[in-house]
DNA sequence: GATGAATGAGGATTCATTCAT
DNA sequence: AATGAATGAATCCTCATTCAT
């Protein structure tokens, strides 16, 4: 009775996602060969198929991967509320990424916005993820127009998506050229909602 | 001595890269086959291989195309300068995305994107396009600084940066999501910029 | 010293083997993977390969199967002798076709056919069945012609394989479309048998 | 405009189906590679599959080859009419047997037999086949009832099967054995169809 | 200039079989 | 005895590219 523990399962599974995570940095969905991910893993294609039924499936759980960590620090948010609420999502989203780990991952992370674009199965798993972001910004900017730190005439989905592409474009940016300056770009794009935020309230 | 018009080689290209755009829109840079293509074009793959050597050249060029037309209206809003100029730059950028073509480009741009953050020759060819942007948002911020308009302790990259990523972010959005408002949006950004802007000058 | 008895191990086989038959019969040999076969049996890999070295040798088990069975016929068949043994030993050949389980493991017996055109192993054991009964067969038709009621001038074995044919034929036929008529067919085959057996009888 | 003459295709179509038949008896549908049939067509992969999209698509091929073949002596048959008609057909059947190149195609057919036994496509193929034959027989039988030549009570469509048993487990003791001799088989078989008319005729 | 048949290396996936536990 | 995870060679098929016509 060698069935393995489910340790060991979670571990191969694991052990797999990060060699795919490795190729797919390497050389993208496409050019990245299963035979790259099997050698990066160490481990035969079949062992390989035995945890991923094909190479999509494993683009999808790398595309998967995230929701949790993001959920973390958005109760967070939630709990201080208002603009201070939204500057410190902010500044959580920002922060991991001068990791250069974290780079690499999130360098991945644009292959899968290309991908969604054209993949309904992945476009349905990030939009999950940043649809729960958005809403949640939306969510703190309403509550910061209600304590009167946001003009109320603004709509708090709009905002919500303009903070957003704000990280997004960051992203973006940074995956072209690492050398990008988180801080400082940290810095203007809380001028920027300082500007909206501190404009009402000095009223 | 040729044995056609320079028009009718200029004529090919631009039909094969018509059909190249169609193709990759269609399932993306690596799903499309040149066979695809060749059939949109409804030419064959000799003649198609006689004007692009590579499906990479290809690629290369249809990453190339936008350059110029951008180049448009980057002149008008520095002549404009200013806050002003900032806000038409913004104007411009958007305007087109209500137009279903271009959005249809807009999500090959994105194909582009991730394809950039791999290739480095498509990375220095987009990159060529989006410096060019920022430099001349970041020449915009820095003369409203001296208009006053804008605070003069913002770094004025940056700012490009930021403003930028609006554009980006948005164009990730809608590529995921048609419906998405880009009105709303447009506003909203601007409300940001607004913020910043207005903050300064009725001091 | 075996730690389980005969009958354990008669059981196991027969177990598999019938899950075997059950694979074959859905998907064929060659479509049929060991996967299914122990999926099917409740087993694991590692336990039917301790009972059949191999795929092949599986294949081999069952198709070397029915011999036991029909040899008990062939004995009544001898017995009753001459024409009389004929339609015996037809009618006993046919009786079992009504039963559909019967004639699952015939749409099986197909497929034996049909790798017994490739393989040595195979047609070796299938062979010595049907030479058996085409043997038993020529047997009974000497016998007849002996008796006066065949005409002396025809070649037994040829006569046999005739009988035999007729068998073969409608197998193929019932496993290609189930709703053939085995009554009406038997009742033809008998007329066949009985116009050659009456014509010389009432000379 | 190399687009090669209509000619051209057809023979390279011949030429992969040859080779697919050369492979396929020699090593049945499931262990002959398609490397094996471009190596013994001298084909590129490529190639091959320019004319046939799959595996199954040339197996289908293969197994529709005959039908026009067998459709000229059918209409012979009927023409002759009458029990001399169903002899006419039973000996252009058996005739094609002593070539060694035919006996093998009829070694493919056997493999064939099996495969519609499973696969839905070839048996509507083999069928169409084998019904227009069970039909053109069972009016020759029918031909043969109305001259006074055969029993009336028997039924047309069960003697014609039983004829085409007599010829499919031919081929299949054939197929075991190419020893079998082909004129005594056909002689006796002859033998049992005369029994049954001239048994009626000298009534 | 254009055609499209041909190439063939390479990719994803399968599956009979083994072996440490 | 039994398990089932792991192996890896082999399979079908694709597709960017070439080249004789």
């Amino acid at each position: 009775m060698p069935k393995v523990s489910e340790e060991h399962l979670d571990a191969r599974r694991r052990q797999i996602v990060d060699a795919a995570i490795v190729c797919f940095v390497r050389n993208g969905f496409h050019r990245a060969t299963m035979q790259d991910i099997c050698r990066e893993a160490g481990l035969s294609a079949g062992a390989v198929y035995r945890y991923f039924s094909s190479k999509d499936e494993l683009i999808e759980a790398i595309a998967d991967e995230r929701h949790a960590r993001e959920a973390g620090f958005m109760g967070q948010a939630l709990e201080v509320g208002g603009a201070e609420g939204l500057r410190a999502l902010g500044r959580a989203s920002f922060s991991s990424l001068a990791d250069a780990d974290e780079r690499r991952r999130r360098q991945l992370g644009v292959q899968v916005w290309a991908e969604a674009v054209l993949n309904p199965a992945i476009r349905k798993l990030i939009m999950d993820g940043i649809d729960r972001g958005r809403t949640v910004t939306a969510q703190l900017v309403r509550d910061a127009q209600e304590r009167g730190e946001l003009a109320p005439g603004l709509d708090p989905d709009s905002v919500a998506r303009v903070l957003l592409a704000m990280f997004q474009g960051f992203i973006l940016q940074q995956a072209w050229d690492e050398r990008v300056d988180v801080a400082a770009y940290l810095e203007t794009a809380e001028a920027f909602l300082d500007a909206l935020v501190t404009e009402r309230v000095t009223r």
